[in-house]
This record gives structure tokens, C-alpha cells and sequence, in this order.
DNA sequence: CCGTATTAGTTGCAATAACAACCATTATTA
DNA sequence: TAATAATGGTTGTTATTGCAACTAATACGG
């Protein structure tokens, strides 16, 4: 079985890199099940991930969506746009606070959404089903504690 | 602690879904390396992954280079010129088949591989210094998995 | 051979992304 | 309470992407 890492240290196999591996994982996994989103209702990738937000918590505002989703803030604000010209959502302002939005799901965007929701479990539960439950436990877990260590790096981040 | 996965199956929490996190971990992963490559080379990850593959193997063609790398061949293209114009890499032409170049890195590219080289295995150590060595073989076995599962999907896409 | 198909690579163009500058509005503070 | 800062969101600009159309060279089928 290959090694993880490479061994000869002056040579770099990308293929057996973890950040090149990690990349194309998360192009395919993404790739695979952007194409029904974009076959079946012509939604993005980051506009189906902003009515995923507006699903499940109505109402949030614009700033908020980008924090959640770390898309951002120009282009969510011209996917805002694309979304509430397709009607797939509306938009208020909040009274107590002109600048802050509060975007919600139309009837047709739920309706799109109510449709999406089991095509994505159905999905994740296909692509997780090469794995024991102990497996995509074990996965789960990994994936955390990396993105939690990965982002730990950011402070040592170079600045000049 | 979490579930892998949601339980409510009408409403989806992107924060737990597979492939918003597998997405959000790569670009985290990617894009922290990418920051070095960036600030001492000004080489993107494209073109980085270029230079790994010449790097190993040197005289490969556009082509194969695309295949290895995944960068659609228009990309690679215009990433190729750039590294040419920076004479970091060169090209010549296989005269047995004329359309057939073979590229490899110049000596200036081939000192910027030699630095960036042993930075990227550090990199990736210290990424993975939050597993332990089963963990870390663990993981690795699972991306591989998952990756080749999901390759799988692509004979039944839906073509009309 | 000749016409057609395939392959390697480039180019045109429309869509998207990234980054900064910008406008309102609200918060701070002196 | 006026001046300044900070926040939420938009817009302009430039670079990067992704797809398709294209060129040139080679392969293939009759």
C-alpha cells in the first residue's frame, strides 16, 4: 500500500499530497451534486448554498449568510440579486436598523428547496456509504479537528 | 457531541453537510500554503502544481500534465505561458509528433521548486501533527476511498 | 493516397471571482 | 451633539475561470 506521505524529500508527489488530495476530493464531491442543482432549478453552487442558510434560519441577514456560508460579501450581494430577480427569495430592512437586511425563502424558493433537501442527503448518504458507520464517524471527526487545526494557523500568518 | 449528519430530513445544516465541508477544509488547507507560494514566488496554485509536476516529471506534455493535475487544458495553457514568460519553465517539441510539447523546469524553476519543496512537506507535517500516525494513515485511507467512490458516480451522470 | 476523425494546444468570450472603494446608516466619544 | 469610526451592503474594476470554437498535426478507414 502507498504511503501517505511522500518519502524522497526533494521531490513533491502531488498526487500523494494532502492539500492537492483534499482539493480534488472536494471538487468531484461538490462537482458531482452541483450539476443537479444547476440540471434541475439553474442554481449555483453559492446560491443554493445561500437559500441552504435562508432554509434554515429565515430571516438572517446578508452579513450574516457570508459568515455562515464564507462567501464573500460582493458576491453574495450579487447573488442576492440574481436570487431575488428569480423571486427564489425576498428581501426586507430591518425598521430598528436600516442597513441590515433580512432575507427569507418566497414560496417558490422553499418549494425549491423542499426538493433540493432530500436529493442532498440522499446525496451525502451515497457518497458515505463506502464507509462503515465507524468509518464515517472516524472521517467526521478528522475533518473537524483538521479545519480546527489548520485554522489555528492564521494568527502566525505572514504579514508583510 | 454532533452527529455526523443531520437528523431533520426537511431541513439541511450546511455547517454538517459532506460536501460544504470537505469544501470549506480544502480552500482553508489550500489557501494557507498558497499565501507562501504567493508572497516569496508570486506562483498560484496552479501554477505551483504545474512546477510539481515537471518537477518530477520533467519532459511531460501539456496534455499529460493536465490529466495529472486536473487543470482544464485553456487554464494550463495560459499558466504555461506565464511560467514560460518567467522562464521558469521551457518547451520544446517533440519533432516525432509536432503537436507534442515537452516541458520541463529551467534551472531559475527549478531552484524555486528545490525551496518550495521542502516548505510544502513542512506544511503538510504540521497539518497533520493534529493526528496521530494511525489517524493520519486512517484519513488517508478514507480520502482515497471516498474519492474513488465518488469517480464512480460519473458513468450514471444524467446527460440530457 | 484522400477524406474524415482524433489529438494537442491556443484563443475568444461570457460569466464569475477578488479586492478595494464607496454609500448609507448606526455607534461611539469627546 | 458634532465629528469620527464602524457596520451592512453595493458597485467598479481587473483578473481568472470555463466552455466552445478554432488551428495544426497526426491517425485511420476505404
Amino acid at each position: 500500500m502507498k504511503k501517505f506521505t511522500n518519502e524522497n524529500q526533494s521531490i513533491i508527489t502531488l498526487e500523494r499530497y494532502l492539500p492537492y488530495r483534499l482539493s480534488i476530493l472536494s471538487n468531484k464531491v461538490s462537482g458531482l451534486i452541483a450539476e443537479t442543482y444547476k440540471h434541475k432549478f439553474a442554481l449555483s453552487i453559492t446560491e443554493w448554498r445561500i437559500m441552504a442558510v435562508l432554509g434554515e434560519y429565515p430571516g438572517t441577514s446578508a452579513d450574516e449568510v457570508s459568515s455562515k456560508t464564507q462567501i464573500e460579501k460582493s458576491i453574495l450581494s450579487r447573488a442576492l440579486n440574481k436570487l431575488l430577480q428569480r423571486k427564489l427569495i425576498k428581501r426586507k430592512f430591518d425598521q430598528d436598523d436600516k442597513r441590515r437586511s433580512m432575507l427569507e425563502l418566497t414560496k417558490t424558493g422553499l418549494s425549491v428547496y423542499d426538493e433540493l433537501v432530500p436529493l442532498s442527503y440522499e446525496y451525502e448518504k451515497r457518497l458515505l456509504n463506502c464507509f462503515s458507520k465507524a468509518e464515517q464517524q472516524q472521517f467526521s471527526e478528522l475533518i473537524d479537528r483538521l479545519y480546527l487545526h489548520a485554522g489555528s494557523f492564521e494568527s502566525s500568518k505572514n504579514e508583510e
